[in-house]
DNA sequence: TGAATAGTGTCTTTCAGACAATATTCT
DNA sequence: AGAATATTGTCTGAAAGACACTATTCA
């Protein structure tokens, strides 16, 4: 049995603690940046421009610094790394596996961000950037680059982007909020549009907009869709404090 | 722009990398470890005996160590700190806060732990450790002492304990894996408490049991279960392969 | 035989899918 | 008017909740 109190204080403690004792490990954050086009989702790619695995497509992620929350840590990457701002985060696995990294421990949390295509796709436009389309097959999925080939990522990066596109999927089933993907208004059909390109699948239209006007997270803008042939369709925003 | 191929060879820049650049970080995994007993969700924690927050009771946890996986250091970690062996792991997710560590930046990666009641109740009858009850308020929980007090964590292990309790119960909801609360063989009626206690409100029983059947992932044993007076219930186990 | 729990049947409501009809806008 | 899309209505089937009933075991 090992003694409960000490008869060291607190404060004297701290102050004597050798914070080098600690084995060497550096944590970072990996982004998993997707969006919806041509109603398909796709996942922002960048060129890695030094060693490991330079030249490879890769995701974006960076080296978390001292006194950075890891929230604060997938902005900086988001901003710094895709240029891109104001996209909606979440956390969902930290990846570990000892050899991950070829140059030292690196544990990675990595975050799926949600953003609107337009801003996006002028991101990819470069050379350095790549807007990377999700292929599902069946539970797998695959990355498509731009001259139709499958993409294989270096790390694990496969691995988390696996895991993002399920914890995407599952997020939908259960409504989690999924209107990163949209602007501030939107129709129906765009949000349809969203749910079909997660889902790989088409879903029923009249069932689909029952349940989203009847879920109470909706409210209509008042004004129509402007610029579009045809019949212009309502206008809808995300209800205040409905997340 | 950056210039995308190197003069340097991958295996050059790797010999002569410098691991200390990086920022002095410790990675640690916190457990919430979770039974059901007496109809009510517990959580297992463990009296501090060192500095800091010396003698207070608090999650079990470890620094992870070196070419130790993330998964590894969990299972380590009950094992020597709850004295538990096959535990069925979830980790739901990564604390990062600079401060939440007063010693140094301790990233965490926080799992689940699902258990039966026997072993964790033997483990909570010492000095050093105890099983929490997980008392609902609305979407927010607390945890009642021995005495019937409030328990309030150090760290962020409150938070801690408020997200994990949180994903128990939406995982419940999608009937992602609660049999690690069980023994291998189970009555309905038990499967029904396990849902009741994390739910925290009663189920329906006729829609219960025929929910649970036609899911296809349990199967009769065969056997009823004994000691009990009165009838006796069927036997049930889950079904292999199916997760 | 009675107490206590295990297990089932039936009715009703709710909700999603299928299919089709109606409404609105622009050319 | 006609094309194309938005929006709504109706039917049907699946699943869950409420409630009450039957079945089995032990004292």
């Amino acid at each position: 049995v090992r003694r409960i109190t000490s008869l060291v204080t607190e404060r004297e403690f701290l102050e004597n603690y050798d914070a080098t004792a600690f084995p060497a490990v550096a944590v970072a954050v990996d982004l998993v940046i997707a969006t919806i086009a041509d109603g398909a989702l796709h996942i922002l790619l960048t060129k890695r421009p030094d060693h490991p695995a330079c030249g490879s497509w890769a995701l974006p992620g960076s080296i978390l610094q001292p006194d950075e929350d890891l929230d604060a840590c997938a902005r900086r990457t988001a901003s710094r790394k895709a240029e891109l701002d104001r996209l909606q985060f979440r956390q969902f696995e930290t990846f570990g596996s000892p050899a991950r990294d070829p140059r030292l421990r690196v544990v990675s949390v990595a975050y799926l961000a949600l953003t609107t295509a337009p801003p996006f796709l002028r991101a990819s436009s470069g050379d350095e950037r790549l807007a990377a389309t999700v292929r599902y097959n069946g539970d797998e999925t695959s990355l498509i680059g731009a001259t139709g080939q499958i993409l294989r990522l270096p790390f694990d990066h496969d691995e988390i982007v696996q895991s993002a596109v399920r914890r995407l999927r599952i997020d939908l089933d259960r409504t989690v909020d999924v209107f990163g993907f949209l602007s501030d208004e939107f129709t129906l059909r765009d949000l349809q549009i969203v749910h079909e390109a997660v889902r790989g699948e088409t879903v029923n239209k009249p069932a689909f907009r029952k349940r989203m006007l009847d879920s109470g997270r909706l409210e209509p803008v008042g004004r129509k869709d402007e610029g579009s042939a045809f019949r212009p369709a309502e206008l809808y925003r995300l209800r205040e404090g409905a997340r």
